[in-house]
DNA sequence: CTGAAAGCGCTAACAG
DNA sequence: CTGTTAGCGCTTTCAG
């Protein structure tokens, strides 16, 4: 490997002087400046990071925390944290947590021993004090899916107004009895998209239906049956939304092994827009999220609170983003 | 930031015993040990992974390369990456490269200026010297879902073989004009799978109609428009295999639209088996490939790769694994 | 404008 | 068994 040392001698200065003109100080003689790029030209020389970055404290990386990069919505975030990441000069390295704490913080005690510059962390579980502890502390952290407060920066959206839209929506369609596939419950995303589903019903006047929400609880089997059950049941709904497009997958699988038609028998939306969604047969009705430009926000927000913290020492205000959602009809629905 | 030093001071001993403790060397009175690990548990002490790696010229980290990560195949891909990954103790750096090999080297330099540890290449066009040189050079590298020739390491599948497989399966089933919608011919693995339809056709004596092959040309038009067109043309295939699943999606999709049934109409098969395969309508046929497997290989084979070279200095001989694909009747072909 | 020197936090000879 | 020393490759005072 050739060294900054390697260059000085080559072009006879110090090394100080080739660090000088390689972090572009204005202070250095014209001459000598090109006498020194002439020999990084020639020896072809790379700055080693590594070494830079012990001195200065920094390492221009930032740490993307997700469920699982398998969920999903990840890859299109994932993508915009990386294309954005990218363009300013940021490596990103990626974390799968499982939504399990202790994961999320085993990684980011080992992520700090490497000076890692700021996290993403995009898990979905409530607020766990590590991550409040890790914005005290004055490190640079970008919730997104997961928006505890007004006091740690933040992207995502109004979960509740995206499933009170795409109730409404069906409301408006003419359905009376819509189901809703409700998530696990301790997730906040899906409460808040419980409470639009609910929201809606009670702003158009009709009744809530305990019978009509189809529960996911750990050991009562999944949506599919759940489904199949609900039909069974003999209160058949003439709509089912899912607090989540993968859910909705499911439960039009389930509704089709029935024999049942979508949507000429039960309208089915969903709440995300993944890629999938547009692909199935029939094409899913959903609330979309703007998901690479969630991922590009968030690792834009994150950059620009990195370098606040350098120039000035400790974090700008938080601040939470708000993105808007985008009611996408298609053919599930009637 | 507590470091060795502070922790010596408060054990009373040296940094290198210190040092000594903490990578297990045995030569270490007991006595002392103990004080120390006191000292380290006391101040909560974490070793500074960069500095060690600067020191030791290695960093535990390896760049995962892949075209993008919202191409289906890969998030399965690079979750078997992360998994074994993490449990070896390295950490993962994903790169999206768009198949751009000026950006694939733009990568390559930056990231080795960190001293990363290793590569696992999957992006999908033939071959270019740099890959190839870094190999020369001595770095670890595993090629995947690319495979140049048995010169380096690498993983994946007999792409010829699996779409032989595919082939031959919608022939017994009694399919006499089977179509394939070919992927951009510069690519291997798309050439390859058409080389084995091709071969399977030979050799159930069928005769290969170059009618029935769509080829994706950029400027031509999508698959959708291609599919259509076929169709119109009025050599109705009984049959359609796509070179890869994603593509048989939309085949899928232009075919419903034309008010065709599958697979009443035609059977449309696929190869890759994504994890959105098994959730359209009708669920599609496919060929799998083990994708988790491929990325947990790739990874384990480069650490493997890592350490030996730490060894001996140098790489062990190359060697390229094929793992073995999986047929998948599902509900799109009769 | 430039060089010498110190040091980021760690490891690894080399002595003792 | 342990301490001293040097140095990984870079930046940054501090002098000059």
């Amino acid at each position: 490997m050739v060294s900054l040392k390697d260059v000085a001698e080559h072009a006879g200065v110090s090394p100080s002087t080739v660090s000088r003109v390689l972090s572009e100080k204005p202070v250095v003689n014209e001459n000598t400046r090109i006498r020194v790029m002439d020999a990084v030209r020639f020896l072809d020389y790379k700055p080693n990071e590594l070494a830079k970055s012990l001195k200065l404290g920094r390492s221009n990386t930032i740490a993307l925390m997700v469920p699982s990069i398998q969920n999903m919505i990840f890859p299109a975030i994932t993508r915009g944290v990386e294309d954005t990441a990218k363009k300013a000069g940021y490596t990103v390295i990626l974390c799968n947590t499982d939504e399990d704490v202790e994961e999320e913080k085993r990684y980011i005690t080992r992520l700090r021993t490497r000076f890692i510059d700021g996290f993403i962390v995009a898990s979905m579980l409530p607020g766990s004090d590590h991550i409040r502890k890790l914005w005290r502390e004055g490190f640079p952290v970008v919730l997104t899916c997961r928006i505890y407060d007004d006091s740690i920066d933040a992207v995502g959206i109004d979960n509740e107004t995206a499933a009170f839209e795409a109730t409404q929506y069906l409301i408006r369609g003419g359905h009376k009895k819509i189901a809703f596939a409700l998530g696990r419950e301790e997730i906040p995303l899906y409460r808040d998209r419980f409470a639009g589903y609910r929201r809606a019903l009670d702003s158009a006047g009709l009744p809530y239906d305990e019978e009509l929400v189809i529960r996911e609880t750990i050991g009562t089997g999944s949506f599919y049956f759940l489904t199949q059950n609900l039909i069974k049941r003999g209160t058949r709904p003439d709509a089912i939304l899912a607090s989540s497009d993968p859910k909705a997958f499911v439960v039009m699988r389930a509704l089709h092994d029935a024999g049942l038609s979508i949507p000429d028998d039960v309208s089915v939306m969903g709440i995300d827009n993944v890629e999938t969604s547009s692909q199935i047969e029939p094409p899913l009705s959903t609330v979309a999220q703007p998901l690479y430009e969630i991922g590009a926000l968030a690792a834009s927000k994150l950059i620009r609170q990195i370098q606040h913290k350098e120039k000035t020492g400790k974090l700008a205000p938080a601040q939470v983003d708000i993105l808007k959602t985008d009611l996408i009809i298609r053919k599930s629905t009637r």
